[in-house]
RNA sequence: GGCGAGGUACCCAAGCGGCCAAAGGGGUCUGACUGUAGAUCAGCUGGUGUAAUGCCUUCGGGGGUUCGAAUCCCUCCCUCGCCA
């Protein structure tokens, strides 16, 4: 397909990629799309339960992306039928089971997300429930006569809390076949997936031998820390950047990202290559870059990407305005309000902060400021006078002008 | 089915009749320093507030003993292990 030969389609479809299995199979496939002119099915299993997309899952779609550039499709799978019964084994969060309303609801969030990103002509969406739905128990004891236990434990994350005397449900067993038997379904030619997605690949690659099927490439991409530099991205984390997240939650977050991990995000996100990455680490480490302004770069970069070029402009004054000179954001939200002010209902009312006594907690440690003029602490903080327009600042981040009536 | 070990705040983990809103660590948050990074230092970390040895909620669920229970008893639920 179009003037690429099928070597240099190898060549960038395999840059940047942490498990390719097996790099063989990629180029008879690619070889063999080439020939037949029929693109190449590449498989995203996605969870509505969870349909916040962020950088994390947007290394994955990069590489997506560049399948779709060289004419080939992406299929996200809609793991309805799991969320549809909930996981009950999740020691922290109780997943409830989600209504197929509320499944829709989210599936065509997580389209618009990721139009972001991907080509939406070459992006189709199904649901697996269309076919684990109808599957007998029969054909669901054939499916785990495939596999042994010993093969199933073989599984990082199993291993780890086998050893670590964690509880391992029999059904995540019987949900790794069904993320296998997805594969089977579509037929597909290329699963794609975060690193910890490896072994599921690999037992879908199996059953599809099983089933006399060309067995699918398992391509994995590396994982994208958090903004914590630590974790991996993840919304329980509370570490993530979204995609649809506002400019300005974008620009600070990227800039609070540990230097070490900055070159992570600028490679995995194709913001660079890693010989341009080289070279910017080469010039923080002669100093003759300052890591701030890398970060700065960065941060523009991925405002750029996700919204507009001016935007991004925007939010790097906006930045180095309130942040490197300490002067007040450009806008802030205001309220109009009447004296005398009692200032912590006022503050939890407007969301600023959780509670009563949190306010007076950051009294004591001279969080609040007016005008950039810490507030003292009182045991009923009242504000009896401010000027119109004063600013009321709540730690580093939150902002509020206040108005007379 | 039998025996044993466990279930404590956002996470890990101590406590095992009152001084327990519960040690310690991690994380969050605030301040200093800074580059909204990291490191470091200091502080905070259930809510309410006529400010207090007060009240409400919180030590798996329910019940009981007691002036008083995270702590003792009963019961139920859950996890881990060993043996069947």
């Amino acid at each position: 397909m179009k003037t690429l030969s099928v070597r240099e389609q190898f060549e960038i479809l395999s840059q940047g990629v942490l498990d390719l299995v097996t790099p063989d199979d990629l180029l008879a496939k690619l070889e063999k799309s080439n020939q037949t002119g029929k693109p190449l099915l590449i498989k995203y299993g996605a969870d509505p339960s969870r349909p916040d997309i962020h950088l994390g899952h947007a290394v994955c779609f990069l590489k997506m992306r560049q399948f779709q550039d060289l004419g080939h499709e992406v299929v996200f799978v809609i793991g309805d039928f799991t969320a549809r019964i909930g996981d009950p084994s999740g020691r922290s969060a109780v997943r409830s089971p989600l209504t197929k309303e509320e499944v829709e609801v989210n599936a065509r969030t997580y389209k618009e997300q990721v139009d972001k990103i991907l080509n939406p002509a070459q992006t189709r969406v199904v649901y697996n429930a269309d076919w684990l739905e109808p599957l007998t128990l029969r054909e669901v004891v054939r499916l785990g006569a495939q596999f042994t236990v010993a093969q199933m434990l073989e599984r990082d994350d199993f291993q780890k809390r086998f050893a670590g005397k964690v509880p391992i449900y029999l059904h995540e067993f019987i949900y790794a076949l069904m993320v296998a038997y997805d594969s089977v379904a579509l037929n597909c030619d290329v699963e794609m997936g975060g690193g910890d997605q490896l072994f599921n690949f690999l037992v879908g690659r199996d059953l599809m031998r099983c089933f006399g099927q060309e067995p699918q490439v398992c391509l994995t991409m590396p994982i994208l820390e958090g903004t914590d530099g630590q974790a991996k991205m993840s919304k329980s984390m509370d570490n993530y950047i979204g995609v649809t997240d506002s400019p300005e939650q974008i620009f600070g977050r990227v800039m609070s990202v540990p230097d070490e991990v900055m070159g992570h995000y600028w490679t995995y996100l194709n913001l660079a290559t890693p010989a341009e990455w080289a070279r910017l680490k080469e010039g923080i480490d002669r100093e003759v870059l300052h890591p701030r302004t890398v970060k700065l770069d960065l941060a523009q970069r991925i405002v750029t990407w996700l919204h507009s070029a001016e935007e991004g402009k925007r939010r790097r004054e906006e930045f180095e305005k309130v942040f490197t000179r300490k002067e007040a954001p450009s806008e802030i939200c205001e309220r109009v309000v009447s004296l005398p002010l009692d200032l912590a209902s006022f503050l939890v009312s407007e969301g600023l902060v959780e509670s009563k006594s949190e306010v007076r907690r950051l009294l004591k440690q001279a969080g609040i400021r007016l005008d950039e003029q810490p507030i003292p602490y009182s045991e009923h903080p009242t504000l009896n006078q401010f000027q119109d327009g004063a600013v009321l600042r709540v730690g580093k981040k939150k902002f509020l002008r206040l108005r007379k009536a």
